[in-house]
DNA sequence: GCGACAG
DNA sequence: ATCTTGTCGC
């Protein structure tokens, strides 16, 4: 698929990035979905240890059948580092080169991250949802920002607050027995519900939605895949 | 100054 | 995030 392209691999000094971020946020639109969901995509970054060379994976569904139809790949060195609410600097990059190679154009983004629940708002989903300017949703395991109670009956969900302003910001969920809450929000061209509900309809009573375990599984098959063997090669790749 | 801090 | 297998607990 058609993605934009960026300049000088969006590296830039943090208070660039906090403002490019702030401008963005503007940008953010959640608005009710604008046509039926019938392709959800996971999407993944991985890497190894303190290393810079990134892989990256996005795995489209057929939804709600929830059967694999595409997955593209592609790897990238980053020159930005992991630094907490600039996560998106450092991934983007490798990800819109997967997008690149992707020929099925999903209607809902499922990214490992946040979508508004972010200092500035504008969370990795958020940020990729802008940019390629499609549905996205942010699926994190742990906080980065904003306060919520926790919930305790599997099922049940709390709503994400803005410590300054108490405006919600997404949904804790209880997904699983046992298990930390995941948080929910959305990130851009869909509401908090919508995001909310597709997540829970996609968890197959695992604690993360297929979409995030399947990402997260084929970006790391991948990467091993291209040490063992030295080549990088991309591309898509069909599927049953 | 201190604590928090997605992946 | 990532290196690694089994093992313990609900």
């Amino acid at each position: 698929m058609h993605v934009p392209q960026l300049e000088d691999d969006y590296v830039m000094p943090l208070a660039q990035a906090a403002a490019l971020q702030r401008r963005l946020a503007e940008q953010v639109l959640l608005q009710p979905l604008a046509g039926p969901v019938r392709h959800v995509a996971g999407v993944d970054v991985s890497s190894e240890w303190h290393g810079s060379l990134l892989s990256a994976a996005v795995v489209v569904f057929r939804y709600p059948e929830l059967t694999v139809l595409e997955t593209a790949y592609a790897v990238h060195e980053s020159a930005f580092p992991y630094v907490p609410g600039f996560l998106s600097f450092r991934e983007i990059p490798a990800l819109l080169k997967a997008f690149a190679q992707l020929r099925q154009v999903p209607d809902v983004l499922f990214v490992d991250g946040q979508g508004i629940t972010h200092p500035r708002r504008l969370g990795i989903a958020a940020h990729l949802g802008v940019l390629l300017d499609l549905p996205a949703v942010g699926v994190a395991k742990s906080n980065l920002y904003g306060r919520w109670q926790t919930p305790q009956r599997p099922g049940e969900h709390t709503p994400i607050l803005d410590p300054k302003t108490g405006e919600t910001l997404g949904a804790a969920l209880k997904s699983k027995a046992r298990s930390l809450p995941i948080l929910i929000s959305a990130g851009h061209l869909i509401t908090h519900q919508e995001a909310l509900t597709l997540v829970q309809s996609m968890l197959q009573g695992y604690r993360l939605p297929i979409t995030t375990r399947a990402a997260h599984d084929a970006v790391n098959a991948y990467r091993r895949e291209c040490k063992r063997t030295g080549t990088a090669t991309e591309g898509p790749e069909a599927a049953t």
